[in-house]
RNA sequence: GCCCAAGUAGCUCAGUGGUAGAGCACUUCCUUGGUAAGGAAGAGGUCACGGGUUCAACUCCCGUCUUGGGCUCCA
């Protein structure tokens, strides 16, 4: 029989040859990384008969697709060693995710770090015994009778959810069976490269009405070096930890009678206001207007706008003289009051409100994470007023901004997805259909490819959602936009349109940065602390080497902080290397030194924290070098 | 909110059923030294909080809070 490749070439087999033999039959490398076959689009093991003309791919290790095979049958091997060691436990599901798989088992008790060393040394123990891993198929009640006479409750319950007219395949590897729809590796002996991460909670079915599992983390790769270059990988992402950086560099800190809400401190408030800066700049000069509003607000208007409702849980609240208020968890209600005091012409739209709105939520307490999550953060949100036939250029030119100001604070790898109605949303059907076709029509217009989240919008409308890749390759969602037909009806505001009617604006709620905290965490994992010139709380620190050029390093700092940088001056009595050293850990851009020799020229010697030598420059040269070195970032 | 783990000096961490220790930081003194740590002395802790067991608890047990890792949720 003839075998067709996947550059459309032709290969003879002999009748009745597996997809391992066509590997073999090619050459003994392949046959050596091999490890499942796509065979006519479909994914199989490679023990799968082929026919005449079959189309034939060879997944090997080095593809994404042959890692999740090695990860899914990691995860059968790491089932297999928790029933061996603790046959009491039912196993339920273990699925691939990214960078490795988990299982989840139903036992009576957590499982220990103990447990997870010697449930590891047993995965190695039944790997080394390099069982075949065999592909069954069963008839309906001979799988659910299998397991329901081990007690395997939670995988009878899965075959039984599994359509009438599916196979029911099973694998089985050494005298262990597990219901699977593979593919798999064709033996145990080809898992090498694996790791048990840790141990956690999580629902049958991710419900947390459900029964609590026990779910085991791990990680698995082609090659040994593949799963070192992970963990360092992990250890990395440790070292970048924000809330440690934060700490080291006095920019803030959380403590325990403030849970979810953050103390800043001098540095860390300075880099927030250089960002507040920038982004008050770009809203300028984008037609927004900015303006605030009341922390907290009757329960009456959380009640029209819907939040009452269906945020209830998540506000906030106090009362006082006989009357409930919430503390506003998002600044939408308010911008609308705003907009109502005047009776507004289609002239003045799109009218553009913008507010870096400090909102608090209460989340709750396990969900909160240093910066990333709290309970009360700071959105640069501005809401878009404007009809429905302006949805398409506003969407456009907002896309355009998110790019521009990520691209300004180093990020180039934008990630976009369009999360469509939820479950739990105001508005009606209609509504949701137009406001969904508004922001499709945008993306489709503006060529950019983007991805569905389905069901993940607001409750008041649907929204696309901003993701930027950071230098470890990590996504973090930050910008938003997100169409509203129901709001700006709900809380009744109008417009005269050209023929004289009144009509409800359309409100584009949208955020760029997303929460001020949460970008700054991100920033600073991103630089490693190590924030770019035009960010730096401190821009560069002034060190005398003797007590003799004290004056003249309190003069030049105090001329350089006139001029708007930010500058100090570190007068103590040690010596010069002892400062370079505290001020290049400290991760300030430049140290500038005088001695003698710059105080007789008005000179400064530049010192990168690099550790590069920029020599000896004129003040008013360093001056303008530092001016340039702001405005390069554009 | 749920599951697991942790909480010792400002920070990073040792430590033991018999009322605590290091390094860095801090204070004072000496030193005035040209690009990653000069020297000496000193101060600093109700061992998260509340109960219990014990002659005795920082240590063992229970509870609470917070933090960390997950689940659920989300900017």
């Amino acid at each position: 029989m003839d075998i067709v490749l996947p550059d459309a070439s032709t290969r003879p087999l002999p009748d009745g040859a597996t997809a391992f033999d066509l590997a073999r039959d090619i050459g003994p490398g392949l046959a050596r990384a091999v490890v499942a076959a796509r065979i006519n689009g479909e994914m199989r093991d490679l023990s799968h008969a082929l026919n005449d003309g079959d189309k034939v791919a060879l997944i090997t290790d080095k593809s994404d697709e042959g890692l999740e095979v090695i990860r899914h049958s990691t995860a059968h091997l790491l089932a297999q060693a928790v029933k061996e060691l603790f046959p009491e436990v039912q196993v339920t599901i273990g699925p691939v995710i990214e960078d490795g798989f988990y299982y989840d088992f139903a036992f009576e008790r957590p499982f220990t770090p103990d447990d997870l060393e010697a449930i590891e040394a047993r995965m190695r123990e039944i790997a080394s015994r390099k069982l075949d891993v065999e592909r069954l198929e069963w008839s309906r009640a001979q799988a659910i009778g299998h397991f329901e006479g081990l007690d395997e409750n939670y995988k009878a319950m899965l075959i039984a959810r599994i359509p009438e007219n599916d196979a029911i395949s099973i694998y089985r590897q050494g005298d262990w069976e597990d219901l699977c729809r593979g593919p798999h590796v064709p033996n145990t002996g080809k898992l090498k490269a694996f790791k048990l991460m840790r141990v956690a909670g999580a629902y049958w079915e991710g419900d947390a009405k459900n029964e609590q599992l026990q779910r085991i983390y791990g990680t698995a790769w082609a090659s040994g070096k593949e799963l070192k270059d992970y963990l360092f990988r992990l250890e990395e992402a440790e070292r970048r930890d924000h809330r440690k950086l934060a700490r080291q560099y006095e920019l803030f800190h959380l403590q325990e009678e403030a849970p979810g809400m953050v103390f800043w401190h001098p540095k860390g408030w300075m880099l927030r206001q250089v960002i507040e800066r920038e982004i008050r700049k770009v809203m300028w000069e984008s037609g927004y207007q900015e303006v605030n509003t009341p922390q907290l607000v009757d329960r009456s208007l959380w009640e029209k706008s819907g939040h009452w409702d269906k945020f209830r849980e998540e506000m906030f609240t106090t009362s006082t003289e006989n009357r409930d208020y919430a503390i506003k968890p998002m600044n939408c209600p308010c911008h609308i009051q705003i907009f109502k005091q005047a009776l507004h012409s289609y002239r003045d739209l799109p009218l553009r409100l913008a507010e870096f709105g400090s909102c608090h939520r209460n989340e709750p307490s396990g969900t909160l994470h240093g910066l990333m999550r709290l309970r009360s953060f700071v959105q640069d949100d501005a809401h878009i007023f404007c009809t429905p036939e302006q949805i398409g250029a506003e969407v456009s030119d907002f896309i355009d901004l998110v790019f521009e100001v990520y691209r300004r604070f180093g990020f180039d790898d934008v990630i976009i997805k369009l999360a469509d109605r939820p479950d739990r949303r105001v508005g009606t059907d209609e509504q949701w259909d137009k406001a969904e076709a508004a922001l499709h029509a945008a993306m489709q217009a503006k060529q950019l490819p983007y991805e569905l989240n389905p069901g993940e919008g607001a409750f008041y409308g649907p929204k696309i959602e901003f993701s930027l890749r950071d230098c470890l390759g990590r996504v973090w969602q930050c910008g938003t936009i997100q169409v509203d037909f129901s709001m700006p009806g709900r809380l009744e505001a109008e417009y005269v349109a050209e023929d004289g009617s009144r009509q409800t604006p359309v409100m584009l709620h949208r955020a760029i940065l997303g929460s001020l905290e949460r970008f700054i965490g991100i920033l600073i994992e991103h630089y490693e602390a190590r924030f770019p010139f035009w960010l730096a709380p401190v821009q560069a620190v002034v060190c005398n080497i003797t007590d003799n050029q004290a004056e003249y390093a309190r003069d030049i700092t105090e001329k350089m902080r006139q001029k708007g940088f930010r500058v100090e001056a570190d007068l103590r009595n040690e010596k010069v290397g002892y400062k370079v050293r505290a001020h290049t850990l400290a991760r300030v851009p430049y140290i500038l030194v005088v001695g003698d020799r710059e105080c007789e020229n008005k000179a400064v010697s530049v010192r990168a924290r690099s550790g590069d030598d920029l020599g000896v420059k004129a003040v008013s040269e360093w001056l303008d070098e530092m001016q340039a070195m702001t405005d390069a970032y554009k």
